[in-house]
This record gives C-alpha cells, structure tokens and sequence, in this order.
DNA sequence: CCAATGAATGCAACCGGTTCCATCAAGAGG
DNA sequence: CCTCTTGATGGAACCGGTTGCATTCATTGG
C-alpha cells in the first residue's frame, strides 16, 4: 500500500470498492451512507492520511471558507502604532479557526478601490473584516454597494445594515472620567481619536456626562483630537498643556496616544501621576508594561476580534445581520 | 450588456466569438494567440470586469498562490511581545503582494504535528515561512521530511539544505559591545535570547570578541539569557543585578527584552543610561518610543520579511535554496 | 406472491479554469 | 498549381471534488 499514491477520492473509492459519490458523501459525514460503509472508507482515509483537495472543494462548493482581515499600515510598514490591529488579529484567526476558515491579511492601500472585487469576485475569499480606520466609511459604501459580506469594528452608519462589533464608548468614557473625578481631579481634559469619528464621539458624550454629574465645566480648551496614533498622541498633548498648562488629568482615547502624552508631560516637568493623571483606551498588552502602568478602559481587543470572526461566519451561513456591543471595564493601575 | 452574466471565461468566449481555450491564453498573454483576436478579448474582459476565478485556476494549475506565515503566539494571544511578528509580517505581505501571492496567518499550537500537511496537502498554501521560535528546529525537522517548501528566519542547521534569512549577529554583538566599551564602560553584561540559539551564540561571540580586543574580561556571572520577551527580560536583569550589582552596561538580545531591563534598573534606583547603559537588538519600532529611547542593533525587520517572501517564491519557481545574512547597524539613542 | 417503499449506492454532469492535440487557412517553396 | 510549413484557433480531456437523479435491492403491506 503506498500511501504517495492515494491524493484523491477517487483512489480512495478503488481502495474501498465504492464510487467516489460515495466516498465523498462519507468524507463530509453524510446520512445517506451507512455506516459499516462510512467506517470502512474513514479508516482507508486516515490510514493513508488522505486530506480533500481545497482549491476542488472550493470550486465545487463555491465558497473558499477564507476571510480577509484588512487592513492598512498607519506607516509604510507595521509599527507599533498598529499594536490594536495585531491584537485583534489574534482573537480573528483564533475565531476564524474555530468556525473552520482560514485568515488572509490584506494590506489595502487606502486610495485602491478594486482590492475588494479582487478577493471576493475571484472567490479567494468568503468576506472582509474590516478594522481600517482611514476611510472606513468610504470602504463600507463601496462594500454594501457590491454586495459583499463583511463585518466592521466600529460604529454602524445609520440607515446602513452591516455586521459590526463595537466597545461601549459611552460608557468607557464615563467610566474613565469619573474614575479622574473620583480620585479628586479638577480639571480633566479630554485627548480624542479621530475627530467625526462615532466612537470618538460617544467617549466624548461619556466624558461631558460625567463632568455635568459631578458639576464640573466642559471646557472647550480642554479637549483635542488625534487619530490614535503615538506621534499624533504627543502633538495633541503640547498642545492641551499651552492651552490649560493647569490641567490635572487627561482622559486619552488610545494606549499609545497615552503612553506619548505621558512621555510630553514628563518633558513638561510635570509628574505622572502626582501633577497630571492619564487614563487610556484599549488596554493593550502594552498598557501594563509601561511608564508608569496605564490606567486604562479595557476593551478585550482579542475577544472583540473572536466575535468579529464568528458572526461574519454566522452571517455567511444564514445572513443575520448583528451588531454587537462589548462591554467595557475600567482597569486600573499608576497612571491615574 | 449585463455584466452580471459574465463570470467565466466561458461567457468572455461567447462574447468575443472564440473558444475559451483562446480566451485563457488571452487572458494569460500567451503568445499563441494573435494581437487583434487578445486585444479584442481583453477589452471584453475589461469593459466587464471580469476576474479570473481562483479555486478553478489553482485547481488546474496545482498551485495555490498563496504562502502561511506561521507563528505561535508568545502568550495565549498576540501581544505586544509579538511586536518583532508584526513588523516582518508587514514585510512578508508587502513582499508576497509583489510577487502574486496572498498572505495567509497560521497560528500553530507547538506541540501540532499535522499543520503543514493540514496546509500543503490540501493544496491551501504552496509554502511556509517561519518565524516562530519555539521549537523551530522540531518544525523544521518536519517540514524537511515531507519535502515542503519553506524559508526560514534563523540560522540553519548545518548539514541541512533549507531556504533562509538571517541577520548578521556576529556583527551585531561586536557592534553594539564595542560602543559600549568606546563609552568607556568597563563591566558589560550580555542579556541574550534562547540559550542554544545559533542567532545569540553569534551575537555572544561579538560581544565576546570585542571585549578581548579592548583587553576586558569576559566574566560568566555578568551572563544571562531569556527567551525574547519582556517578561524574561525583566527576569534575567534582576538575576544580572543581584550577580552583578556593579555592573555600567548591557548589551541585551531583543528590544522588548532591553525595554523591561531598562525598567528593572531604573527600580533599582539606578538610572538609564547614567549608571547603567543599555544596547538592545531588532530596532523594533518601539525601540525609538521608549524611554529614554533605545540604543539598538537595526536588522531592518520589514526588509528581511520582505526577503523572506521573494526568496521563497524563487525557490518555488527555481528550486534555488538561498540563504541570506541582511546586514545590521547600530542605531545610537540615548539609553547607551 | 407481487407491487410499493425506502435505504444505499452509482452514474454523470458540473464547478471554471488550463493545455495537449487536432484542425484549418494562408503563405512559402518547388 | 500543388504540397509543406507555419500560425491561429477549436475540441476535449483533465484538475478533484459535489450533487441531482437513476438504479438496485431488501423489506413490507395488501
């Protein structure tokens, strides 16, 4: 019995005496072949340690049980400020794992507008998950326009239907600003994501609600907007620091905008967190691991990305839309 | 024209009034087929936007196009300790995109056996790279026996025929080690990464080497090792401090590692790099975050996953094992 | 005892490409 | 003018699965 020679049902079908229908029907398990049979050509495959052929399967089916996480480089390359994106990526192909699909990381240029037919008209994938930030609406017109599935981390347009996951921003907020109140801070500013941006506005609301609880002011100098990203973390932070240099807190809306303010205000002279207490979002594995460790709103970026992962295949399978929110946790340690 | 009816080549051949044997070779620019009668195709093709259907095609010619990046996380998900993955990842898409192939992520258990066959037999993938640690001698051991193309990041063994890419540790060791000792450092601790490792007994004998030719000794207690990540890192440094409280500098095996050492000294009451001068490898993008930011040993990350990429590709086209040493450089911050 | 029923299996078409080989028309050479 | 070559194209098999439909055979009810 050489082994090398069994690559297909077909040899599979000589060896047990049966026509390949049959051998296929017994491969996936079907009812219709009974079961002294079914036993029969499962141990000939096992012995010769026969796997189906995907690229036949998958022409056969019409399906390539194969999701593309997208993505685009905040840089030309992967750095560090792409630390969420890996994180999620973990919990995506640990779901897509689980649900019997493959992950395929797709680097999109954010001007390209064909990446999407590419994959899917093609059937080289099943759907996208999409955690892009720049131009992410745009992505999604153009996605519901075709017809495509895929799920987005992020806030749904309204009036649009599409799977998401999404953290509750407005609770994550409150929960940092009120954390900053209750530790006796006075004036807290608030350092955000993207400005426009849903989330970032629902953190922001979450914040305003807070300091209006405990009768503080809003104050207009007080807050400010990056894109998440550390450079634009520190930018935005000098400029909080001229325009309030008496802050005493700031509510930051990503780990690595925090760990880059906190660097800013140290070069200010300042002290965290005796002068200035900073709170961050995420809770990256890099929060607990920095100078001093970060206070922060947990999303569960890895569990966030399992979730994307098993509802885009639940979707697949039977096209319920969902749009699920995370629960968020305060998580603190010596930044604030 | 409905271009919704046009999806296989078959309804571009009814179209143009060919058979679709001469739209295949068209399509692939063979140069059987005469310049009106391809342009004429071509043109159908486009005005439709046509794509060729993967499964099919990868069916048909035995190829999938498509290479696993294989890793293992370093704990239960990505983290930041993963951050040198992220960055060669970037490299490998960017590089595979180059060249045709798709990207596909792997997650392995260590302890898996079957993964490569589960990918190459099934025809998902034409190939593997990789980059993950834990034993990489084992996987390679396999992957050789079952004849399965793959490139490798590290040293190979001797005596085997493998593709790979590696950095040139001899000369980073040196390097960073003799701009310790021209800082007029006199008591330089070596951090490595895996004992056993070809990669740290390399970056060992440079920073062995340049010690002996500035006269200095070379003493066993100012020596450790750690697996790469911050965790061990922090470890390793307070074992080093407790052998070896006077200590001026280290030379350490992976900025992570040099990162949570940097910490471990400055809780010491000692500080970076006054008392205590740090020199850290990889050049990860953290490396110039830091603080205070890192002295490091650049092996140009993104470039050698990009090497990994086109490498392997040759060798599935020419069967040409290559094995790579990408050059380093010192980057110097101010942490040493 | 025979027809109807249903379970198990086989046949053949199909998924959408690639490519070997045959065919055919036009031009070259004798 | 006829054969030979050459270039362009078509026909059909093939890659390795899945599945609708036909077939076979044993069982069961009338």
């Amino acid at each position: 019995m050489n082994s090398e020679t069994v690559r297909t049902i077909s040899d599979i079908a000589r060896l047990a005496g049966v026509s390949k229908s049959t051998v296929s029907r017994a491969l996936s398990d079907s009812p219709l072949v009974a079961d002294d049979t079914k036993e029969r050509i499962l141990a000939i495959a096992r012995q010769h340690r026969f796997q189906v052929n995907a690229p036949a399967r998958r022409l056969s089916l019409r399906q390539s049980r194969t999701i593309a996480f997208v993505t685009h480089a905040y840089h030309k390359d992967f750095s560090w400020a792409d630390l969420f994106g890996l994180e999620i990526l973990g919990g995506i192909t640990r779901g897509l794992h689980e649900s019997g699909y493959d992950t395929l990381v797709l680097h999109v240029d954010p001007k390209d507008t064909k990446w999407a037919r590419q994959y899917l008209d093609t059937g080289r994938v099943d759907g996208f998950i999409l955690q892009t930030s720049a131009r992410k609406q745009y992505h999604v017109k153009t996605l519901l326009e075709m017809g495509a599935p895929f799920i987005v981390w992020g806030f749904p347009q309204p009036g649009q239907s599409y799977c998401s996951v999404i953290g509750d921003d407005l609770t994550g907020g409150r929960l940092a600003t009120e954390h900053l109140i209750r530790a006796g801070r006075k004036r807290i500013a608030f350092l955000g994501g993207s400005p426009g941006e849903p989330e970032v506005k629902h953190r922001y609301a979450g914040y305003d609600a807070a300091l209006r609880d405990a009768g503080q002011d809003v104050n207009r100098e007080m807050v400010g907007y990056g894109d998440y990203s550390d450079t634009s973390g520190a930018a935005v932070m000098r400029t909080l620091l001229e325009r309030a240099p008496d802050l005493d807190a700031v509510f930051v809306n990503s780990d690595l905008m925090a760990i880059a303010a906190m660097n800013v205000i140290r070069e200010g002279g300042c002290c965290v967190p005796d002068d200035v207490a900073v709170v961050g979002y995420d809770d990256l594995s890099i929060a607990a691991h920095s100078n001093p460790p970060l206070t922060t709103v947990r999303q569960n970026v890895p569990e966030a990305g399992r979730l994307l992962a098993r509802n885009l295949v639940e979707y697949l399978r039977t096209g319920m839309v969902t749009n699920v929110t995370v629960p968020v946790e305060l998580v603190v340690r010596e930044s604030g």
